[in-house]
DNA sequence: TCCTATTCGTGATTGCAATCACGAGCTCCG
DNA sequence: CGGAGCTCGTGATTGCAATCACGAATAGGA
C-alpha cells in the first residue's frame, strides 16, 4: 500500500532475492512494445533519461487522479491497473507485464493518471519523467508515431472493456469472454495459469466474488473447465465461444 | 440505413436545403480541434487531399468492424458513434459535433472501425483517405504530435465510459451522470437542449428505454429537473452530484 | 390536414445476481 | 509447527431493473 518514491529506487535493494537487469528497456525485445528496436542513438539518449528502480509487491508506481510524473516500463514482475469509485468498487483494467509501458496516456496528454498501477509481484521497472520523454520525443519524431500507435492500441483495448461492460449481460458471459481473452494470448491456448484471487477476476468482469466461485462451480460441472492448483484448463472452448454470442 | 460513398459526395446535392461549407476545415476554428491553427502550408496540403460531402441524416460513415479508409473531419451536423453486439444491444459512446474527427484511432492503427459513426441529422464533412494523412503527418510532424494528444483525449474519454459502466451500480446514478456531464459542456449549465430519444439516452448509459423513461418521472416529481419540449432544466444540481457519489 | 410511425408513459411480473452470512480450506511467516 | 490472515465455497434472502404489454401522445411526411 505504501507509494515508493520513484527516483530514489535505483539505489533500493532489491527484495525477494531479485536482480536488476541492467539493460532493461532492451531486455523484453519483442517488436509490438515501444522502445525496441529504436536506432541507437535514441537507444543511448533513453537509458540517459531512464532511472530503473526496484519495487516490492504492492508498491502504487502511481495513482489514479495524480499528475503525471512520467512513465514506468515494467522490466520484471506484474502490475494491475485499476480505478476505483469513492465507495469502494474497483475494477481492473488490465494486467500489465514485462515490455509494458504505464502511464503513457496521462504522461502525453498531461492529465491526471485516469487508473492505479500497483505491482501484484517484486519488480523492475524504469522511470522516465515527462519533460525528458517529451522532449525525446520531439528529437526523435519516429518515436512520437510510435507512441500514437500504442496509445491507439490502449484505446482499442478500453474498447474491448466497454464492449464487455456494456454489451453483456450476463456474468458468466463475461467471464466466457475473460477466459477466451487468456485463452488468445497464452502458449497454450487451453492451458491456463491463472494466479489471480476470485475477488480480482471479479473486478476484471463487475461482478462480485461470489458470482466468480458460482461461475468456477457452474463451468466445472458442465465439463468446460477444470482446475489443478493455479493452472486452468479449457476442455470445451466452443460452447465458451457459443456463450458469448447468443 | 444506406451507406453513402464518400468520394463521390463531394458532387451529392445537399439534402434539405443544406449548404455546402467551403472551407470546412477551418470553419468550426477552435483550439481543441486538431487541424485549426495549422501552419499556412499544412493547411494549404489539407485543402488538397480533403474531399467534401454531403451526409443525409442516417448515413453510416463508416461500420464498426470495417477496415479503416481514413477520418472524416465533421463541418456541419451531429454523429452518433456506438457499438453493437450481435443480439442487438447498443452503446451509444459519443455524440459528435462540427470540428470532431471521426475514425482517427482506426486510421492511425490501421485497425478496423471501433464503433460506427451515424449521422444524426443531414451534414457535412471532410474526408482524408489513410495514405494521404499519414503522408500529410509524415510531413508535419507537429501534427503527429497533435494527433497523439488527439487520441489521448479519446482515450480518457473511453475512460470514462468504462467508470460509467463499471462503477455505476444504478440507473439513476449514471442518469445523473450523463445530465451533469451536459451541463458541464452547456452554455448554459443548467439548460440543456437534448434532442435524443430516451432509447438514445438508454444506450448512452446502458440501460432500457423504460427504465430512462422512469428516471425522468422519477427526477421531475423529485422537482430535480424539468422537462419543457426539448429543453431539460436542471432545478437541482448539488441533489445530483449527491447522486453520483453514495 | 390527416395518417402512420415513432416515441413515450406506466403498470404487472419475473428473474438474476448482489448481498448477507458463515464455515472450511489455504498459505505464509514467526 | 501452529496460528492469523487471506481466500474460497455455498446456502438463503432480497431488491432492483429487465421484460412484457399496451395505450396515449407526438412528430413527420404525403
Amino acid at each position: 500500500m505504501l507509494q515508493y518514491p520513484q527516483l530514489e529506487g535505483a539505489a533500493m535493494r532489491a527484495p525477494y532475492g531479485l536482480n536488476i537487469i541492467d539493460d532493461c528497456l532492451a531486455c523484453p525485445v519483442r517488436e509490438e512494445h515501444l522502445f525496441c528496436n529504436l536506432p541507437p542513438a535514441a537507444v543511448h539518449r533513453l537509458n540517459e533519461i531512464k532511472s530503473t528502480a526496484v519495487y516490492p509487491k504492492s508498491t502504487m508506481l502511481f495513482i489514479e487522479g495524480q499528475q503525471p510524473r512520467g512513465v514506468f516500463v515494467l522490466c520484471a514482475g506484474k502490475a494491475k491497473l485499476f480505478t476505483s469509485s469513492s465507495d469502494g468498487k474497483t475494477i481492473i483494467t488490465k494486467i500489465s507485464d514485462a515490455g509494458d509501458v504505464l502511464g503513457l496516456n496521462a504522461t502525453i496528454s498531461n492529465r491526471p493518471y485516469e487508473v492505479t498501477a500497483e505491482m501484484m509481484e517484486p519488480g523492475q521497472a524504469n522511470f522516465i519523467a515527462r519533460d525528458a520523454l517529451l522532449g525525446f520525443l520531439r528529437q526523435y519524431g519516429e518515436v512520437a508515431l510510435r507512441v500514437a500507435e500504442q496509445l491507439s492500441r490502449n484505446y482499442y483495448t478500453a474498447y474491448e472493456e466497454i464492449r464487455t461492460l456494456g454489451l453483456t449481460n450476463s456474468p458468466s458471459e463475461k467471464f466466457a469472454k475473460l477466459l477466451l481473452s487468456w485463452s488468445s494470448v497464452a502458449t497454450d491456448p487451453s492451458h491456463l495459469k491463472v494466479t489471480l484471487t476470485h475477488e480480482e477476476i471479479a473486478e476484471m468482469i463487475g461482478t462480485t466474488r461470489e458470482t466468480v466461485s458460482r461461475l468456477f462451480s457452474e463451468f466445472k460441472k458442465n465439463e468446460v473447465l477444470q482446475v489443478k492448483g493455479s493452472t486452468l484448463t479449457i476442455c470445451n472452448k466452443p460452447a465458451l465461444e457459443k456463450m458469448i454470442n447468443s
